[in-house]
DNA sequence: CTGTTAGCGCATTCAC
DNA sequence: GTGAATGCGCTAACAG
């Protein structure tokens, strides 16, 4: 494809791109033939079709967007808010998300909040600017306020995990319960008696509800929490760091060690490794989300699955689906997303036993 | 704030956001008035500007940026293409990026190539449809074909590492030597005689000058090169540990491997740990580009940094100076990256010695 | 089935 | 310093 421009004279070193108008008088039609034509309408005769796409090829010419959107009202971008892509947890949604977005001729609007209110803020002025048409909140659990300013614009939402119940709010809700069910038990067949968890940061739904599956099913076996093995965290490798220290300061040390997320399993790992303490043979750790790195750490790391590709799938389907309905849509859809253990190598035999 | 709206009985169920004329009537100013009082050109009194800003506020209005690109010419939107956002060397360019495009009041359109050519020629056309102002090529080294396209349009470019020398394109050239100098030495001076070195895949530019830098600095320093030690990866981590197999199978082993990127070093180590090799004690590790997880992972691995927060801000900058430039800019700029080495504990004194 | 026409929401001429 | 009018590139009525 040759993507020719013609230049006017006019504009000075300045070669303006083809419009519509230019193929319609290059291929001899009007401009709405060439909309149809281009929007592969049925009704045009092919010959005219054929006509026009061949001047399309030849000069390269692309549809502007902002034109379009400006008169259909439909921009065909989606927003997806995370809260900080450099969080691994992130990527892999990203990209599944943007590959679904491709298929659908969609453009994905991304920001992150990276926690800061302000940038949260932000974020959803830009997608309020930019009109996208739905908008992906991948944060786990944000102020809810931003969510007002998009609902009450009528741009459909989905929520991962964390959603009010709300009208035209769709949710995909997670069964953090299931698979922290499955590492506590596996921890507990593995004869662990002192099982800590450390937790996110507690201002986030998600990590107040890994918490609280945890306590449940540590009870649900009849054992009880103590306390001091619960340490908040805050979903970084520094701040499983941390968490371990505080761990290793006391006096009856945990065996096993359960994360509200990955990176937190690693930096345990890590300080843990900085103590001279071996695992799983001396401590046995659990993960949450499986990010890609897990299975490459050493040893692999034991850790509850969350899939990716399915969130994302899940949240683009949502938004599709509001967009696609005319009427107004009553409620958002509800999802349900399944986790499950994955067994590596991070855990073994209680040692002290 | 209240986002308020004006639902207009016309439209059913739908209500109509705020545009510019309703503005201009409720502030009983002209929409010329208005567009100049948003817009902060100085001329405008004072007195109206006020009323003008209270009804916005008032209303949470914000202007179509799609209007707003159409009649100005300007989306405010640069394009980065990137190879996969799941290379966790990328989102922390992305975050940067994004840092910086938020400060200027630029929004970014994001896509990955994931190594699919067919991808990248749809990356292009997606940024030529959203008439992007400015593009950043972070894929080391894919098709130039598709560079054609986007600078026939006059778009600004800039490439990290791999851009050709062609007019009007900026390049961020990364200056791989000096950091892989600093750790062929740095092994040297621990006594390995046997390096080894995992490229990138040989297509792209960038795992080819990686591997020229290795072998010259191996040169350098009056060693001489095993071909047999010089495989080729593909900068996953799976790729690592293909690599690693292969090394393991030598008759005469490496004492140390030097890798074209962290995901390969951490392929290695997790292959090497499969094997029952100790990291450093037995083998030498060195990795590349410094991801954040690399000092998290057991041992902290030594690897050559190269600022990604750098990369991004020097992307940026390129962009906007081509931008905000209105002569069409004869040669684009060219920016210097340095690499260096950074000291963990992947690395120990041969073994053998 | 095709062409003509009228906006989409805004910035930017021009008169005033 | 302000307002009325024009057009950015395109789609959707409508008329033919």
């Amino acid at each position: 494809m040759t993507a020719n421009v013609y230049c006017t004279s006019s504009s000075v070193g300045r070669c303006r791109i083809m419009d519509i108008r230019e193929i319609a008088k290059r291929a001899k039609v009007s401009t709405a033939t060439v909309s149809r034509a281009i929007n592969r309408i049925p009704t045009v005769d092919p010959q005219l079709a054929k006509r026009v796409w061949k001047v399309v090829e030849e000069l390269g010419y692309y549809p502007n967007t902002q034109a379009r959107a400006l008169v259909s009202g439909k921009t065909r971008i989606f927003g997806l808010i995370v809260s900080e892509i450099t969080n691994p947890f992130f990527p892999e949604i990203v990209q599944s998300f943007e590959d679904i977005a491709v298929q659908h001729n969609y453009e994905i609007l991304l920001t992150s909040t990276v926690h800061d209110p302000k940038r949260m803020e932000s974020s959803v002025r830009r997608m309020i600017e930019r009109r996208v048409e739905g908008v992906a909140v991948l944060t786990f659990g944000m102020e809810e306020a931003l969510l007002e300013d998009l609902r009450f614009r009528k741009v459909p939402l989905v929520f991962v995990d964390v959603g009010p119940p709300v009208p035209r709010v769709s949710n995909i809700r997670i069964n953090y319960q299931r698979g922290i069910r499955q590492g506590v038990q596996h921890l507990a067949a593995l004869r662990h008696q002192r099982i800590a968890f450390v937790t996110g940061p507690l201002v986030l739904k998600s990590a107040i509800a890994r918490k609280h599956a945890f306590e449940e099913s540590v009870r649900e076996i009849g054992m009880r929490v103590e306390p001091n093995f619960v340490v908040e965290g805050d979903h970084t490798m520094e701040g499983g760091m941390l968490a371990f220290k505080r761990l290793a300061g006391l006096r009856s040390r945990p065996t096993a060690i359960m994360c509200s997320n990955d990176l937190t399993a690693i930096g345990v790992m890590r300080e843990a490794f900085d103590h001279g303490i071996s695992i799983p043979r001396e401590l046995s750790v659990i993960g949450f989300d499986d990010v890609r790195v897990a299975q490459f750490i050493i040893p692999p790391l034991t850790t509850i699955q969350m899939s990716q590709t399915e969130i994302a799938r899940l949240a683009f389907k949502a938004l599709l689906q509001d967009v696609e309905r005319d009427t107004p849509a009553a409620n958002g859809s509800e999802y349900a997303l399944n986790t499950d253990l994955v067994l590596r190598k991070s855990t073994a035999l209680a040692s002290g036993q």
